[in-house]
DNA sequence: TCTGGGGTCCTAGGACCC
DNA sequence: TCTGGGGTCCTAGGACCC
């Protein structure tokens, strides 16, 4: 392959990227990703402006095309702005399910070629070539290949990166859009990294940008050559880590582990909400669509969490630990009832978000079926069966053994769920 | 036309236990 | 009686990512 088709990007680049010895991980990235799809059912929209994003009126922009981002318009804007930046583009509204197809025949492709890889959100994710060299070339070949094979088989364009580590690579993937490849060989990783602001690191936002700006650090060559024992005190753990990356240094495994994996829904609305009955409403829609995620799951949550964003956008979260581990929307809703009542106590305002969170995440087989105390409780509420636990005697004895347990604590037998957690 | 939705990770303080 | 130290859990919030 040729030098440019290694080394795109232009400039002073065209000179990296020949020897891929040593280049395993890649990170592969798709371009534009949403309005990639999009575009493949309406190609006589490709070449110009074009916006994925919500279209209510606190929409913000999804994706955005190549022709609308030289604009200014980039994902995360309001979609508002972007129609101000550029008021032909063409606005539209996401298209739920269609992205994870795509992104699923992607990573198929990817597949083939190792199972030594790991997704990370629906558009991208990085690749260990080291045991697929021998049969099928070098990592920038095989690079090359991924490439062809995505636009052949999809109509989707992907850009790589391949280097000796994941920020490198994922750096280099940057880099390289649209339609391009870049490898990084590991004597030219300085090179490549020195002369970017250290807002390129991923890991540095907003916050840390300005942080570092404060002691004049702007490029990777500043914080590479900044005091390492200064950085750590001054940045704590997350400053050691950005400064190592910017020496291309990255100690992190391919796949890691989530610590607590969590589930969540959350809703902005339309129009911000003062009545208390519909912020309830919500709440119980809310846990509705997450518990319904935690038995698709399989799982069960120990505690819930509540997001409460008001207009002004000063954001609340409050968390309560679950008498009993659980899978169904009233447990959720019981516990979650007693803090949006306080907030919304505490602040007369209008709230522009409400927001559940299911976490301590316990496999259901491993924790045993926990069932609802409502179930058995005498508040009146009855709950919904919801078809997929299809236990009957195990799960019930579970039930009221927790229930027992439950009483025995805090004495009672009339207690209903919703004193029980006045109470704990 | 101000700021979505679904996540992860880290820090820091207080409670509680030994 | 004026007071240690470590470990762990829980909670709130911040920062960041796609």
């Amino acid at each position: 392959m040729s030098r440019k088709q290694l080394a795109r990007g232009g400039g002073d680049l065209d000179r990296l990227g020949t020897d891929d010895t040593g280049c395993v991980i890649l990170h592969i990235d798709m371009d534009a990703f949403f309005v990639g799809v999009e575009l493949l059912s309406r190609p006589e929209l490709r070449g110009r402006p074009v916006v994925v994003g919500g279209s209510g009126g606190r929409g913000v922009v999804v994706s955005a095309s190549y022709e609308a981002r030289a604009y200014g318009v980039h994902a995360a804007m309001p979609v508002g702005r972007a129609m101000t930046l550029c008021p032909q583009a063409i606005l539209i509204p996401p298209s739920r399910g269609l992205y994870s197809a795509y992104s699923k025949q992607v990573f198929d492709i990817v597949a083939r070629v190792t199972d030594e890889y790991v997704r990370v959100g629906i558009d991208e994710g990085y690749v260990d070539v080291t045991s697929a060299v021998r049969r099928l070339g070098s990592p920038g070949r095989i690079a090359q290949g991924l490439r062809a094979a995505v636009r052949a088989e999809t109509g989707l364009v992907a850009s790589i990166g391949a280097a000796s580590t994941k920020v490198v690579a994922k750096l280099a993937s940057a880099r390289a859009k649209p339609d391009g490849l870049l490898v990084v060989p590991v004597d030219r990783v300085a090179d490549f990294l020195r002369p970017m602001p250290v807002e390129a690191l991923p890991g540095v936002g907003q916050s840390t940008q300005s942080g570092f700006a404060r002691y004049g650090l702007r490029t990777i060559a500043d914080l590479a050559d900044a005091d390492e024992a200064w950085v750590a005190r001054t940045f704590g753990a997350h400053g050691r880590t950005l400064r190592d990356f910017a020496h291309g240094i990255d100690a992190r495994p391919l796949h890691s582990e989530p610590k607590d994996h969590s589930v969540s829904a959350e809703r902005t609305f339309g129009d911000d909400v003062w009545d208390a009955d519909v912020l309830e409403t919500e709440l119980l829609r809310l846990c509705d669509d997450v518990a319904a995620r935690l038995r698709k799951e399989g799982a069960t949550a120990r505690g819930a969490g509540l997001k409460y964003r008001l207009a002004d956008f000063t954001t609340f979260s409050r968390s309560v630990t679950l008498p009993v581990p659980s899978d169904l929307p009233h447990d959720l809703r019981a516990a979650l009832l007693v803090p949006l009542r306080r907030l919304r106590a505490d602040h007369r305002a209008g709230v522009r978000l409400l927001g559940v969170r299911a976490h301590g995440l316990a496999d259901r087989a491993a924790s045993g079926r926990q069932a609802s105390l409502f179930e058995v409780d005498d508040s009146g509420e009855s709950i919904e069966g919801d078809g997929s636990t299809g236990d009957s005697a195990a799960g019930a004895s579970e039930a009221q053994r927790a229930l027992d347990e439950v009483r025995s604590r805090f004495g009672g037998d009339s207690i209903t769920s919703a004193s029980l957690l006045r109470r704990g």
